[in-house]
DNA sequence: CCCCAGTCCTGCGGGC
DNA sequence: TGCCCGCAGGACTGGG
């Protein structure tokens, strides 16, 4: 039984539903702003996408208010008083600060805001995948409307999550993450979701019981609400932060994400499984979550 | 429609 | 000591 124990080392949490909600509730004072400059910061790494062009953008954007700030899943929303809307999209290492950012160097966007208690917001992205859009409502509806964005993970109800993924062939874990079905869920919290839930994470959908479904919808809902309590996961890589610019802390209390050959806190007995999905890393612990 | 592999991008850790 | 390679995974695209 000589288990190997390791630690996570380039494991870096990717903001998930509970991290950009996280960053939702921390730009809340954006609300009534009115924004008076825009900046697009040199920089010597390739430039994010932003559609419409930059010129464009910031003609658009200029003295506009921000009249709400949305979350669509795993984007950021910003509703202005023309009607159309800013969307911020982290994916990989996006982040939206209100405070100083982690560096200068990859600071994408700055807004210079009047009237409420935040003055600068600025998205910053390690790694660049990220996207900043301005769009017509026609436009975010066709991006990003229903049809192409599932219900949100904390709002879906467990009838509608066995209505929208109950029949498909491919494993629980992987159809976790389809943001067309359900949208909000990404890696780290899918393997958290089915450990709480006790689910293998590679059960075919359409092997799950009523009972299961059940426990998966109740585990999405505590796991998620417990890790906006704890203002998301940062991991070793320290990418995530919150628009304060701190760390999130629901990494302490992970019980199967990058923990591979520690002892699982649930059963105490087994050693966390790591198996690849897709592409991905899935963990899980093989005692409590069974096939059969 | 369903499902999967490949692509984008930067930073970091391991191996040599 | 430094270089190279693999890995991290959200969203999208193209193919079977």
């Amino acid at each position: 039984m000589g288990m190997p124990l390791q630690r996570g080392t380039k494991g870096g949490s990717v903001p998930e539903l509970p991290e950009v909600e996280t960053m939702r509730r921390g730009v809340l004072g954006a609300i009534s702003t009115t924004i008076t400059e825009v900046h697009w910061p040199k920089s010597r790494f390739k430039p994010i996408q932003v559609t419409p062009r930059r010129n464009a953008f910031s003609r658009r954007v200029a003295r506009r208010v921000i009249r709400a700030v949305e979350r669509l899943g795993k984007r950021i929303v910003l509703r202005l008083d023309d009607e159309n809307v800013i969307a911020f999209e982290p994916r990989m290492t996006g982040l939206l600060l209100t405070a100083d950012p982690p560096d200068d160097d990859h600071v994408r966007l700055l807004l210079k805001l009047q009237g409420g208690s935040v003055s600068t917001l600025q998205f910053w992205d390690r790694r660049g995948l990220g996207t900043i859009s301005l769009l017509t409502p026609a436009q975010l509806a066709s991006r990003w409307g229903p049809e192409k964005v599932g219900p949100d993970a904390l709002v879906v109800t467990v009838g509608e999550l066995r209505q929208r993924l109950g029949r498909r062939q491919t494993a629980i874990k992987v159809a976790l993450l389809d943001q067309a079905s359900l949208a909000g869920i990404g890696n780290l919290y899918a393997s958290e979701i089915l450990h709480v839930a006790l689910v293998h994470p590679e059960l075919p959908c359409r092997r799950l019981s009523a009972r299961q479904w059940k426990r998966v919808h109740a585990a999405m809902l505590s796991v998620l609400q417990e890790a906006i309590r704890y203002e998301g996961s940062t991991l070793s890589d320290g990418t995530y932060r919150t628009a304060l610019n701190s760390a999130g802390s629901y990494q302490h209390h992970h019980r199967v994400y990058d923990r591979e050959g520690q002892t699982c806190p649930t059963c105490a007995r087994s050693a966390i499984r790591r198996i690849i999905q897709s592409q991905r890393s899935t963990f899980f612990c093989p005692r409590c979550q069974r096939k059969r």
